[in-house]
DNA sequence: ATCCCTATGTGAACAGTGTTAACATTAAAT
DNA sequence: ATTTAATGTTAACACTGTTCACATAGGGAT
């Protein structure tokens, strides 16, 4: 029984191509598609039969583009890097103070996390196999982009050493606030209410050098 | 085919029962089971029919006692939920000034995660189902040690609602610090040797009155 | 244009999972 | 001692990730 009886060949293609045995680009589709069930059910990441079915393909078609399924979520995963980075940039340029900046760009880091539940956990969940960052970031990660920033602001008061301690209370602050939040042990509308107070440079480079 | 052949009836019981058809405290076992598989693989959490298995019981037997599996990792949870606690406080009585008990119990929290990895991920996975504390804790949770550790270090100089808020900052430093070691964004060898200068307290109060 | 080769798709199968239903055995209560 | 409820078992269902042999199509070489 296939999958998706394709309705009396339609070749009135008004952009959306027809589906041929050849697909065109699956790998993109099942990643998009892959998206689209992440953002729609807010809880586990989706099925490989899930989202092939999403696209109207076979399952075992999956495995030509992607080796298995967890390489098919890092896929996704590294979409969603993409967008928290996107967002956390778009913060930190919306003018004010250099200090403002950083703040907004942690408020932006939860706000997307608190908006994109599965998304952000997935970028996590598939971390460990995806980059390895340790910190000194390599590309335009979150992590590099938390460096720049602590560098902006404490660049003549810290030693490097110093600002590589901030950064990582900065992240750990942001992203311990998400994931208790993502994990229902605070309430997430509490979070963003008092995120002003919650996310705030000032103390983050208390008794450092 | 009998999962597990009686071998010749053993009544010598230096104090272990034989098996029975009866088990004796299924639950218990289960529980324990589980606890040891968690602790044994440091990935996933294990399946229903998996420490069914380790009991030696058909993977039905064990709907008598938890209505599904998330139930029965929700009762593993709760025992990791008691073992971090303990560890917390035992830091915490450790002596030395309030501040030091303060920042010992949370390196003691995150020591606690870096050593027992899957464990402290259920806890976290399954709370949503579990409690829901939103940090003004009911019973001994670590949120409610927190809270009264908080309100020991700063209780003269801040207010409530102040107490609240730097309590969510040092939970959610040890709690990020935890998780991205755990998901091996940062290396946990590293953590473990930074957190003397990670964790401190030192700075959670700035801004707050 | 034709042929072949390779990339990409399909369907059927396998082992494994959580869960349920019907049945068996035992412990407890009458 | 007999009934009853608690607790175990086996067999099945639907589902999953993964692999296999096979089908189809697109792109180069001839």
């Amino acid at each position: 029984m296939p999958v998706q009886a394709p309705p009396a060949q339609d070749p009135s293609a008004t952009s959306i191509p027809a589906r041929r045995y050849h697909h065109g680009d699956l790998r993109a589709a099942l990643v998009e598609a892959g998206l689209a069930l992440l953002v729609a059910s807010s809880g586990e990441a989706p099925g490989l039969r899930e989202v092939a079915r999403a696209v109207g393909v076979s399952s075992a078609a999956v495995y030509r583009h992607f080796p298995n399924r967890e390489a098919l979520l890092r896929a996704l995963a590294l979409a969603g890097l993409e967008q928290l980075g996107a967002a956390q940039t778009a913060a930190m340029q919306a003018g004010g103070t250099t200090k403002d900046a950083f703040n907004a760009s942690g408020r932006a880091y939860v706000r997307f996390a608190l908006a994109n539940p599965s998304l952000y956990r997935l970028i996590f969940a598939t971390a460990g196999a995806t980059d390895r960052t340790d910190l000194p970031g390599n590309d335009n990660e979150p992590g590099r982009l938390l460096l720049g920033s602590v560098a902006r602001l404490y660049g003549d008061r810290l030693s490097a050493d110093g600002q590589r301690i901030v950064a990582l209370r900065a992240w750990a602050i942001v992203h311990g606030l998400a994931m208790l939040a993502l994990d229902g042990v605070l309430d997430a509308g509490m979070v963003a209410a008092e995120l002003d107070r919650l996310v705030d440079s000032q103390g983050f480079a208390a008794g450092l050098a």
